[in-house]
DNA sequence: CTGCCAAAATTGGTCTGACAACTATGAGGC
DNA sequence: GCCTCATAGTTGTCAGACCAATTTTGGCAG
């Protein structure tokens, strides 16, 4: 008898959301675009302000819309009435940083192997050109955190997978905000640099396994200088 | 000037949710048990009832919580204030669904490699007695899908990191609920149950690269399975 | 016409009160 | 002891009001 949960309670609620959610994906609205004001969708859909508040809350928990007070609400990522959220929480502190250094290298080993084995032309051109740069920025600065990033992230597109994407950044977002490492030394991960044109050369040649080891390889050097850095 | 967000923007119901937060942390409220009620949060932190259900709808949103109608609002998962959430869409359909294998791939995988590290004498007793009862049941019927996941997760567990049980669970419910596979086939990934067995000894072993290949092994059956199973 | 500034309109944020829908509890009848 | 049912407690929703931040508008000075 538990199953009809459905009968009368969180109609409403639940029936807003799959209409927000619809009339978002309906709508051409983009990342950045503004959501129609609440009272307009209150008075459209024919619920209670509060409902639409809280269906706003429920996205804007999700990370999926952001309200500014005196604005409106806009949209970060687009989705459909199909799609799926997996809210996943994890610890702040020292233990939970090196949690999360575990998953993300679970991760973009998998990326890297999936990026080997499906990388278009354009997508190795795309990570050849990011490399260059990277490794131009490196001789020239010593260091090269925003290149290597994007090199990373193209990394993460040529894997076919945007999922891969979409939570690494979210973890390079967290970690960034929650451990607030603006100060890292200069040469950090510096050692790991030779290892990126070998990640790119195992891609280029559809070859998952040396993309795995070689991702591995990268990512034991910037662990070990985390741990030192967290002491 | 548009950074300056923290200047009121938010206060109260950022307070209230860091309040609650706070309340869950400090008190024994285990997984199943009931928050106060919302007029009595709201009187406590002196806010208006709106803020404490957007505050609870929040955490709901999250998967902290769950409300029930005439009953009240249950305590799914213990948090602190300093937990991190990382909220994760993924499309729903073909697409989704293969998206999130490969996902599940990059993170079983690393589970098995850190198992294989840190598994404590009492984790691989576990591990083994688990083995030898999906065994059993497998002989017995042909076919151990509870059993299988017992074994799974007990794995997930030795990796000594709760994250990936944590995501790996989750995954898996989404998954069940949102493509409904009640019916699989008897003998789904049946070829798999040999591997069972090699990876737990990779892992009794201390050997992670042998336990991640042969991660893959069964994780290639079964996404083979689920490639027919969707066609 | 241009540029600046103050007032007005817009929009999200919060509070209050009321009622509906549902659940849990316990008293009373059998 | 068991069942029924009234009652209190809880979440869900709506309505209206006001506050706070932002944006837009319109007037005024140059």
């Amino acid at each position: 008898m538990e199953a009809e949960w459905g009968s009368q309670t969180r109609r409403v609620t639940s029936g807003a959301m799959r209409a927000v959610a619809e009339y978002i994906g309906r709508s051409d609205l983009q990342p950045g675009d503004c959501l129609p004001p609440e009272r307009e969708l209150m008075a459209e859909l024919s619920v209670g302000r509060s409902t639409i508040r809280e269906v706003i809350r429920h996205w804007q928990a999700l990370g999926v819309v952001e309200s500014r007070r005196g604005s409106g609400t806009y949209l970060l990522r687009r989705i459909s009435p199909e799609t799926m959220h997996l809210p996943l929480a994890v610890d702040s502190g020292r233990n939970g940083l090196l949690q999360m250094l575990e998953v993300r290298r679970g991760l973009e080993v998998e990326a890297s192997a999936l990026a080997a084995v499906r990388a278009s032309a354009s997508d190795l051109e795309r990570i050849a050109s990011r490399l260059l740069i990277m490794e131009a920025v490196h001789r020239e600065k010593g260091c090269a955190g925003p290149e290597d990033l994007a090199f990373h992230l193209s990394v993460y597109d040529a894997s076919g997978n945007p999922v891969f994407n979409q939570l690494l950044s979210q973890m390079r977002e967290s970690v960034q905000t929650l451990f607030g490492m603006s100060r890292v030394r200069v040469d950090f991960a510096a050692r790991s640099f030779p290892f990126h044109r070998e990640l790119f050369e195992a891609i280029a040649a559809k070859d998952p396994d040396a993309a795995r080891s070689k991702t591995l390889s990268i990512l034991a050097i910037v662990e070990e200088d985390i741990q030192d850095m967290i002491r």
